[in-house]
RNA sequence: GGCCCGUUGGUCAAGCGGCUAAGACGCCACCCUUUCACGGUGGAAUCAUGGGUUCAACUCCCGUACGGGUCACCA
């Protein structure tokens, strides 16, 4: 074979070389260590959770005064939804993402672009055709259905699926047979000739798993698609080389295709980068677990903690304390610190899959919160309901405005803030009852309450009702007529002695409280009635007491 | 099915040959408290399994089981 006379008639338009290339793209002046690694979505317009775990490649970037940046793999058209790009780049952006270099929504900066594979076609090609010039690559004219009937022929006699070996139809045509086929239209792929032996185990290193052996590629894997654009495994490998990346992080089920892009690396002769194959992120489905898919887990995707109103912070945190198991240790030390001061190390990431827990980005999401400022809460807020909920309510928000952030200054900026919410969808149902119009009463009247104490305790708590009254006072007066209606005032005594009273101040207190608010979970009701003020506060008292349905 | 990865409490996990096997979430109890929370204290709960190696194994090796992933002209 005339490899030289099959790279031009494969490649004609193809010039370059390699060494263009080399010169084009030099290795980057940057101090000894510093972390080059990126993420490279496609562009299928579904952002998910996998995207932002990547993107703590970024801390690694920013810890060692490297590079991070952003480069769209769009080699598979049919996929490809418009306006993925923006919706990419807008998630990254909320979450507070920032690259030095790569695609942008307009174009691209940097000078390792282009960073979309498609406008690469041309130096795939020359690496491509500098492969076929070695004898290293072939063109395959094989049909969907003949590969088809290859792969039941191969599960017939249980042999290991693939184009290998005596499979390999297209491996030794004949100059003249390519020409041929090629002068008559008929469309081919290029294949990379594999010398590889599957005996053969091959040490890698991963920065998360340590030593790995991965067996040699033995398949003649498709380089190039027939429309002349590479697969990931070819493009991944020769973006990543000339773009210099050092570190390349990606869900483990690369692992299975590591082979192909190992032998790649060396066959040309070229660094391999450090592989780190992050563990997915798991869902319990009944019994079992399984991986996050896009169709049956709303959760997978970015845009559903958005929705939901989970604050993008914490949305960090929670993948932090998944992915980094010493991260929850230096939370705990320095519970104001950003998270962005937190130093960042591969080795503590875990290898194996861990289960989704919503119960704890929760926690950690009331926790943040709480430590936020009513200015902060009511401001997020306010945008999630604009934007999520309904936006004549946020027009209503917004003209009471001090008396949202007197409500959520209840119990805030203390040494022990309360954690009543986690994310915005949370807080504007637990608000609901200091809004006139989205007041109802969820919980029923304390069980040990009879409708006619209900009505007495609620009618001498109007009578004795003084805006006036300091907290100590007003209590004091809740204590009077707990006495005087033969309740308990302290709690200790009623557990001691439950038969003798037909309930404790806790009964009084939580009648009291759905009156008010609607729940027997709520903060201070001296604090919310001044915020509620003097006539809504009776007209609520007034009205439960009226109201005799509920026992 | 072949190949690959993984397996410490319900969940996330520390551990890296010698410990009564950290911690966090969740759960339970108690305490604090004027209620609701917050907070505090305590509790139940874990090394998948069988063989080695070793004076000694959660830690190293091999097998088994289980779970997951992957076997495209998709990434």
């Amino acid at each position: 074979m005339d490899h030289q006379a099959l790279a031009a008639l494969l490649f004609p338009h193809i010039t370059k070389t390699i060494a263009d290339y080399e010169a084009q793209y030099p290795p980057r002046a940057l101090p000894e260590g510093a972390v080059v690694t990126r993420i490279a979505p496609s562009p299928t317009g579904f952002v998910h959770l996998g995207n932002l775990y990547n993107a703590i490649g970024e801390r690694l970037a920013r810890q060692t005064k490297g590079v991070f940046f952003l480069r769209i793999e769009d080699t598979d058209q049919k996929r490809e939804v418009e306006g993925a790009v923006e919706a990419l780049m807008d998630s990254m952006h909320y979450y507070g993402i920032q690259f030095d270099e790569g695609a942008t929504v307009e174009g691209e900066h940097g000078a390792y672009g282009p960073y979309r594979q498609r406008q690469r076609k041309e130096l795939y090609q020359t690496v491509a055709k500098s492969l076929v010039l070695r004898g290293l690559a072939y063109p395959c004219f094989c049909t969907e259905e003949t590969l088809t009937a290859m792969r039941d022929a191969q599960m017939e006699e249980k042999a290991n699926i693939g184009y290998y070996g005596k499979w390999t139809n297209c491996r030794t045509l004949s100059y003249e047979e390519i020409a041929k086929r090629i002068e008559a239209g008929e469309p081919w792929v290029l294949r990379f000739a594999s010398s590889g032996d599957p005996e053969h185990m091959i040490p890698v290193q991963d920065g998360i798993r340590g030593e790995l052996r991965v067996q040699e590629n033995y398949t003649d894997f498709v380089l190039l698609k027939s429309d002349g654009i590479p697969t990931y495994h070819f493009a991944h490998v020769c973006d990543d080389h000339f773009m210099r990346t050092t570190h390349v992080l990606r869900d483990e089920s690369w692992l299975a295709t590591l082979p192909i892009h190992v032998q790649l690396f060396d066959t040309l002769g070229w660094e391999r980068p450090l592989y780190c194959h992050t563990a997915t992120l798991m869902k319990m489905d009944g019994e079992s677990k399984r991986k996050l898919s896009k169709r049956k887990d709303p959760e997978l995707a970015l845009s559903y903690y958005r929705a939901e109103g989970y604050p993008p912070e914490a949305v960090q945190q929670y993948l932090l304390t998944v992915l980094n198991s010493n991260f929850e240790e230096w939370r705990l030390a320095n519970p104001q610190a950003n998270s962005r001061e937190f130093t960042f190390s591969l080795e503590k990431m875990s290898s194996s899959g861990a289960l989704f827990d919503l119960a704890k980005l929760d926690h950690i999401a009331k926790e943040y919160l709480s430590l936020q400022s009513a200015e902060f809460v009511y401001e997020q807020l306010l945008a999630w309901v604009r934007e999520y909920a309904a936006a004549e309510e946020a027009a209503r928000m917004e003209q009471q405005r001090e008396f949202y952030l007197a409500a959520l200054r209840i119990g805030r900026g203390g040494e022990k803030p309360r954690k009543d919410f986690g994310s915005w969808r949370q807080a504007y149902a637990f608000l609901s009852f200091f809004d006139r119009e989205r007041f109802v009463r969820e919980d029923a009247c304390p069980e040990n309450i009879s409708p006619a104490h209900k009505r007495e305790i609620l009618s001498r708590y109007l009578e004795t009702l003084d805006f006036a009254d300091d907290a100590v006072q007003w209590f004091n007066k809740v204590k009077e007529i707990t006495d005087a209606m033969g309740y308990a005032v302290q709690v200790k005594k009623y557990k001691k002695n439950p038969e003798d009273y037909p309930g404790s101040i806790v009964d009084v207190s939580n009648l009291i409280r759905v009156a008010m608010t609607g729940r027997q979970n709520s903060p201070d009701l001296w604090e919310i009635s001044h915020v509620l003020g003097e006539e809504e506060t009776r007209r609520r008292i007034a009205e439960y007491a009226e109201e005799s349905g509920d026992v």
